[in-house]
Order: structure tokens, then C-alpha cells, then sequence
DNA sequence: AATGCAATTGCAAATCATTTGCATTTAAAA
DNA sequence: TTTTAAATGCAAATGATTTGCAATTGCATT
């Protein structure tokens, strides 16, 4: 599977794709994974804590973690969304889809959407009257409960 | 237009409606005076600013603003958001109008929405498999540049 | 108008997430 | 292998928000 590489280049796990513009590192490749084998975005905490579950040396930093994940945003591969429901910020993989969540107010699980209603949104924007405002983005986020705990709110 | 009142009491300021099941206090009453005047939604910061502009003594404490907020939050007559585009939450009379807004990423402008898009939402919602999420609430958020700013990003 | 008491306030210290400065290490090009 | 800019780790700084606690205040009752 890992193809043949220079000693001290990560240019190892071609099975993954390595965005361009991104300089590869350990810690880099290490969080890359965490966020492409998560099905749900992640805050800083948890892919810091992931990234050293089996840590007993040799721990990354967090700073390292916020600073990769700057950097992946930078190029545009990973999104930072600020959820109402949540304290803090999570971060995910840019897949171009799945961007929007049904957020549990309890338990915190966050239910992907299949679509983006932005097409829904289109029409109802062409009715306000922004004043020229240019349109660069748009956030929407369900939240309630999930079945798990809506018995138990 | 102040009625006649007990003295060391707060029900003068008749024309403001006051909450049921909240204490009135001169703290409480000045922030409720600022956010029924206040046609966009200010941080706790923004209300404290404003709390204190003229304050030489007798200051008002940050925790009261906080304090005071998660008061009138807990009877449902105050909205905390916390927005994309910004850094830190911010605070609104619940009218049951204007609760969208599109915010300029360079000045933090605020422009409201007349309606909510819920309407646009349902239908959309009813295409998604949430596994028996019950929804509470959601928000939506606009975001980009005002006509003043997106000349000069 | 005086009294009592729980709720509210002010202040400072504590949190919590996130950022930053700086000396050290490392990726990857020469 | 050498070189150098970029990335890392650590600890300290930041900024928003929360909390503990003693002092104050609203307001109902004498």
C-alpha cells in the first residue's frame, strides 16, 4: 500500500489525497485522517484528542491543531462552523456537501442533511431587500432533539 | 408621562411593558430600554457600552449585563444568537419578527430580514430522513458584504 | 415609615476556547 | 548533506463569559 518515499518526506498514504498549498506534516497527515474518517464535524478538543489518544510521549500540541486547521481552511479543504447548540467551533472536511446539521440540543449528535437547501433559500432571498448586499455565504442549523433523547429532555 | 410611584420601586416607565417573572431592578430596566431600542441585536458588550456611556460613577457591572440577559432569556422575552460572522453572542427582544439577519463580514452590520424563511425550510425538511428529530428551532444566517463595504473588502 | 429576607449586584477571580511569542525542530528543496 | 523557511511545542496571553461571595437593594410585611 505505502509506495516507496524519500526517508523523512510524508509523501507516504498517497491513499490519501493531499491538498495542494497545505505543507505536509505528521501532525498535519494525523489530523487530515481524524476529519476524513469523521462522519460528523469536530471541535478543536476532539480531534486534539484523538490525535493523542494513544499519547504517552510525544504528544501534539494544541496550538498545533488550531494552527493545522487554519491552514487547511486557508485552501479551502476544511469549513469552521460556529453551531448555536454548540459552545464551540467544529470543523470538517469541505466535501461540498453534508453541510448542514440537525443539531440534538441534549446529546450534541449532529444529523447530517442529505441536501442544501440554498436552492429553497434563493428565491425566498430575491424577496428581501438587502440594500446591495452581496451574498458570500450562508449558515442554517436545525436544532431540537433527537430521537434518542427526545423521551428525556 | 411617569406615573406616580413608590418611592425605592421601579414601576414608573409604564410605556415599557415589563416581563412577568422578572425582578425589576434600575439595572434590568436599562437593559431592557436598550435592547426596546436597539433596532439590531447588540452584544453583551454593545449593552454594556451603552449601560455605562455616561458613567463617571455608579458603574454597572459586565456580570449584571450577563446576569440580566440569561434572565430575561430563562422567561423567553430575550434571544441570545450567536452568528457565524461574528465572534461573540449577541442579545434581542423577542418580537417574533426580524430574527434573520444578513451580516456584512467587514462592519458587522446587521441587516434584518422581514420574514423568516421558515416557510421556505418546512417543505425542505419534510425531504430529509432526521430520524425522528424534533425540531425546536433553527437559525439562519446570511453572510457576505454590505453595499458600503463590498467595494473596499 | 421601619423591618426582614431573598434576590440582585459588584468585584475580582476563575473558566474555557482560542491565539500568540519564541526558541527548537523538521520538511523538503538545493 | 546542507540550508532555510515553515511548523511545532510550550507556556503565557487573550477575550468572552461565568462564578463565589460579601454587600446592597427591591419589595412585601409590619
Amino acid at each position: 500500500m505505502a509506495l516507496k518515499m524519500r526517508p523523512g518526506s510524508y509523501n507516504e498514504d498517497i491513499d490519501i489525497a493531499w491538498p495542494d498549498g497545505v505543507k505536509k506534516t505528521k501532525q498535519r497527515v494525523n489530523i487530515y485522517k481524524i476529519l476524513s474518517e469523521s462522519n460528523t464535524p469536530l471541535s478543536a478538543a476532539e480531534i486534539y484528542n484523538r490525535l493523542n489518544q494513544n499519547c504517552s510521549k510525544e504528544c501534539f500540541a494544541f496550538s498545533t491543531v488550531y494552527r493545522s486547521l487554519l491552514a487547511f481552511e486557508k485552501v479551502g479543504v476544511v469549513t469552521k462552523s460556529v453551531l448555536v447548540s454548540e459552545e464551540t467551533a467544529v470543523y470538517e472536511l469541505n466535501s461540498g456537501k453534508d453541510r448542514h446539521y440537525a443539531v440534538c440540543l441534549k446529546c450534541h449528535k449532529k444529523i447530517p442533511m442529505k441536501s442544501c437547501p440554498l436552492a429553497n433559500i434563493r428565491p425566498f432571498l430575491s424577496t428581501e431587500n438587502l440594500d446591495g448586499f452581496e451574498v458570500t455565504g450562508h449558515q442554517i442549523e436545525i436544532y431540537g432533539y433527537c430521537s434518542t433523547c427526545k423521551n428525556t429532555k
